[in-house]
Order: structure tokens, then sequence, then C-alpha cells
DNA sequence: TTCCTCAAAGATAATAATTCTTATTTAGGA
DNA sequence: TCCTAAATAAGAATTATTATCTTTGAGGAA
């Protein structure tokens, strides 16, 4: 299945352990962002054997090596996300959800204005919005 | 001076405390969105005796009455953020820099934007962007 | 102005999340 | 199959933040 995990980890000269993929699926198992706890658990429950320290490292490797990014909420509270194309995310401010927004007609919207417009002294990466609101329902 | 501060903690039923004070001066003084560590090394300078919990205690609820906010950056260790006026964020990837992005024009094509096209079962209190990339100076 | 009360501050212990250390194991190339 | 560097396990250490409990003082009332 995770034949697209291993081939970027050969890419980036990381070794194929079984913990790397058993935190790979965990992560994209758990939906809605979870944070380093969320995986833990996950992880104590189907492979107990794995260290929380090694979760740790794995998941900073997978930052580091651009299979995941992180997250921050207003609670302090770091989450990891696992969508690597351009989204943006809507936060509820009643609940803690994250939910991802993904829209092309507003990314060309921002690409065009930041073209005209260029930022003194700053060269754009890259933009995200940070949506916050309440999700009805 | 801040007599604006010493009034906005009156409404709020707040005492104007010396620590308070000096807590409201640390944040007005340090620029680039200072992390508690950042006010707390300041405040020790200039207010020996206030103690680190007092600090922690005050910017809480600073943020809860909304005398300032708090940042979210991919790092794990929170900001505060002094200025309450709709702004954006630009991050630089190389220092730790961030620094305020004021654009009305940006601003209300942004709102445009989202009347026309609402989200499904949200409602969007506020839209901020994350700018990141590199400050060239 | 003085007194009183409750919110706020100080000191420090406790907690929680993350990082570090060191010994051991193992993936994957030779 | 063997070897080596990279990765993991275990648990100690660190760090940021929160909680507790006692003392202090801001600010309203008398």
């Amino acid at each position: 299945m995770s034949e697209f995990f291993r081939k970027a980890l050969k890419e980036k000269g990381l070794k194929v352990t079984p913990q790397r993929v058993a935190i790979f699926e965990a992560i994209t198992h758990l939906k809605n962002h979870p944070t380093a706890e969320n995986i833990i658990a996950y992880i104590k429950k189907n492979h107990p054997n794995i260290s929380v320290g090694t979760v740790y490292k794995v998941l900073d490797s997978f930052v580091e090596n651009k299979l995941l990014s992180k997250v921050k909420t207003e609670k302090d509270i770091m989450r990891y996300d696992s969508v690597l194309t351009n989204h943006h995310h809507l936060y509820c401010t009643e609940t803690d959800r994250i939910e991802d927004y993904e829209d092309e007609q507003l990314n060309k919207l921002i690409e065009d204005y930041f073209k005209a417009h260029k930022i003194k002294n700053f060269n754009i990466q890259e933009v995200k919005l940070q949506i916050t609101g309440k999700f009805n329902n």
C-alpha cells in the first residue's frame, strides 16, 4: 500500500523501519490533525513496543523531510498535518477542531495579488490562511 | 502615558497593579512578537521582584481580556502579539522573525471573496494570512 | 483618611510535554 | 552473510507552564 511512502523515505536516504511505517499509518488513519499524544496513544494500542521517544523523533524527521507539517493551535498544542498539497485551515473557536480547506480559485487569487503587490524586502514562499470561526453542525 | 491601558483594565473589572503595568510596558517595548521567556527576561531586568508565575498569569488574563493575542507558529513556543487590529504575519524561514503585515486592499479582497464563496457549515469570524518566506536585508 | 475585602502576587512544588543520553538493535549496502 | 551507520528503546533530564497555598495590596466603603 504505502509504496509512495517507502519511496519517499528512500529518496531522502532514510531507512524504512517498521516503526516509521507504523507511525506513518497512524497519521494517515487519524484524521483531523492529531497531536503527538493522539499518535502515541494509537501506536501504543497497535505496536506497544514502540517507544515514546521514537515517536517524537520519527515525527521530527518526517517534518524535516517534508512528509508532514506542524500546526499550532491557540491552546499551545502542536498538531501534525499529513496533507502535502497547498491547503488552508479552518479553526473552530468552540471545539478544537481543525479542518482542511482547499480552494484552487482562492489560491490563484492570492497568488495573483502578491504577484502584483510585492512585499518590500520579503520573498514569499508560501501563503496559508487561518480561517477562524464556528462549524454549524 | 498608558492611559488607554488603565482604562481598559478598569472596564474589565481588573485591578491596575504595578505588575500588570510593568508587563504591559514590556510587551509594548519588545517588538517582534515576544515569547513568554522574552518577556520574563525583560521583566527580570527592570522589576526583579516580579515572579515568573505572575507573568504567565498576567499574560493569560490579557489574552482572555483581548488586550493581547497569541500567535500560532510551527515552532512549539507561544508568542504574544500586542497589535489588535486585523493584520497578517510574515514568517521568516531563516531567522525566527515574525513581522506584522497590514494591507487593507488585501483584506477587502479576501472579505469579498468569502462573501461570494461561503464555506459549507462554517461561519467565518476572522481570516489571517501566514506568509512564509525570507527577508532580504 | 482609614479600614476591609477580595483579587492579585509571590514562592515554590507539581505537572506535562519534549528532548537527551547511552546502550542495543537492525536496515540495507558491500 | 557480514558490517556499519542509522535507528530504536528505556528512562533520566530538561523546559515550559500550571497549580497550590500563603501573603500582600488595590480600590471601594465608611
